[in-house]
DNA sequence: CACTCTATTGACGCTCGTTCAATAGCGCCA
DNA sequence: TGGCGCTATTGAACGAGCGTCAATAGAGTG
């Protein structure tokens, strides 16, 4: 086979297509079991276009990790009216079914996260807190969940508890059913909260 | 300074001391933002010492994951007797105050574990089992928690967030006092399960 | 059909993980 | 007490892979 001719792409275009590749490689590997030479390889490119586009690995890993959070964001907008418990339940939809769909990619974008520096932290602690910000600032905040710091840090723990529940329910659902994993995690929170009035 | 002269261990205590230090080092810094130069020269040993214990960084690396894994385990051991809700209770203190004491260390081994591949991942599943199983395999196991599909799911998030609330009331306390927490954690597991019956 | 702009390349330097034959501390036996 | 052997320890050498930079070649424009 003859080496590829050079194909000239507008920088968005190459952009685009850098990102969803490292999506998709950085899923089942970690950043430095991924190495340039086999990304650009599978890209079709130099190693030096990743460099001219990114900077560096890392910096490639965090646009890597902020498109993925991006597309979480954008795919899983919430509704604006209706009941507290319905929109709630209508968002934790629409995140368990993203997380279905796009598995690779989230994993991808929670391995950064806990297991990456600062900055990839940061990223995946904006998308939290932007998924769970907007539950809990609407006309009626409050609700649901007063405003205070246990509340805060029971809604936090919340989230982790959600996420759990889906990546291992995607991973062993063990009979349980979508809708049965759905009426879990919806009405989990309410109990959550309902522990503030009884601790001491 | 002249070069510090060789000093010969036995091999326990070299193992011992190298994986200390591993702990403390990996805490801070990812693995491979830590360089086997850095670890050898704050061991006082050559490079090749390192691969003569363990082989390969990677291989260190989980020496040092189960070495804190093993830690954890060894240093809360739950007790026998009591009632469950009490036994529960005594279980997450000693839990608490093993991540308060030991914060790097225990972070060094989440780290590890979320953003790892499938080995470090599955020492740290272990460790985690052997913390719940524990609690619900004394004779009146079931006293608290049904052992149904559902039911084990929802313990694995309930570890979860756990994890979470601990984790983020160390870095900001916000005014929770340790008893809350503690009140929060144990009563949160009982209203978890409680959803059980409420889902459809 | 040149000509310019810039997306793209490929070879080079350097850091860092890994290997392996050589070295030296420490107990043992005469 | 003094040599001897076992093995803990070393450090130089190798290779893989990240990052740099001047040179190259598509694609639109006049």
């Amino acid at each position: 086979m003859t080496t590829a001719p050079r194909t000239r792409l507008s920088p968005a275009e190459r952009r685009e297509q850098l990102l969803d590749l490292g999506v998709r490689l950085l899923a089942h590997r970690s950043l430095d079991e991924l190495s340039i030479d086999l990304l650009a390889e599978e890209a079709g490119i130099s190693r030096g276009l990743l460099y001219h586009y990114f900077g560096s690995k890392q910096a490639f890993h965090e646009a890597v990790v902020r498109h993925a959070a991006d597309d979480l964001i954008a795919q899983t907008t919430p509704p604006t009216d209706g009941e507290p418990l319905e929109r709630l339940r209508t968002s934790v939809t629409a995140y368990v079914d993203y997380v279905v769909a796009n598995h690779e990619g989230y994993v991808s974008l929670v391995k950064a996260a806990a297991g990456g520096n600062e900055s990839l932290r940061a990223i995946y602690e904006d998308a939290r807190s932007a998924l769970n910000g907007r539950l809990f600032h609407g006309d009626d905040a409050g609700e649901i969940v007063p405003d205070t710091p246990a509340a805060r840090l029971l809604v936090q723990g919340w989230s982790a508890m959600t996420e759990e529940l889906v990546l291992s329910w995607i991973d062993d659902s063990r009979g349980v059913t979508r809708e049965e994993l759905l009426g879990l995690v919806v009405a989990s929170l309410p109990a959550v909260v309902g522990v503030l009035g009884t601790g001491r």
